[in-house]
DNA sequence: TAAGTATTTAGGTAATTAACTAAATAATAA
DNA sequence: TTATTATTTAGTTAATTACCTAAATACTTA
């Protein structure tokens, strides 16, 4: 989780996230949808894979990049614990 | 929900939210919670307010910290749409 | 094997951040 | 009013981060 709140502190992260929402794509794809260089969206994209966000398959020549929906998930419960509903206590 | 993701990056910043869970505090008794410096608390207080995700409310000499729970809320929201039950799509 | 495409790694720089100390502001108590 | 306590603001510094270009690695195709 450590990982994953420091992944989702930058805004580049967040788009590359909503554009993985709707297709798997590509580095290549994914660095097309931004104005910065591909070296850098491959940092990006390492962070996210760290953070346990994103994975990553390969696939000949391409490597593919898809969500990992558990971090959302951890992060839904860590969220829930502070809202009303959700205290563990009694 | 652009503030709210920084501010969430830093650890200290994660444990005063988790303290202000137990019990509303004023900056001094957050700050005895940690071995760095007021002042540096202070900063961390007023990143968290601007944020959204705690308020503070004047009582005489002391400033009293809570949380605000709509930030929060929103940031399960978004967590969500990531997760499969979270596609707005048909 | 050689050339081309996709992607990452390495190394460097500018901007941001988190910490500090010192000083300022605000409220209370003597 | 003066002293004390609580907290923030200002200014500085060291560490981190996000970007860049150049070079390396991996795979495909001729």
């Amino acid at each position: 989780m450590k990982e994953a709140f420091k992944a989702l502190a930058d805004p580049t992260r967040r788009k590359i996230l909503d554009l993985l929402k709707e297709n798997d794509l590509t580095a290549g794809e994914i660095a097309a949808e931004f104005s910065i260089s591909k070296p850098s969206i491959s940092q990006h994209l390492k962070i996210l894979k760290t953070a346990g966000l994103i994975e990553d398959e390969k696939d000949g020549q391409y490597i593919y990049y898809h969500l990992n929906t558990t971090v959302f998930q951890e992060l839904i419960s860590w969220a829930m614990s502070f809202t009303q509903g959700g205290n563990t206590d009694a």
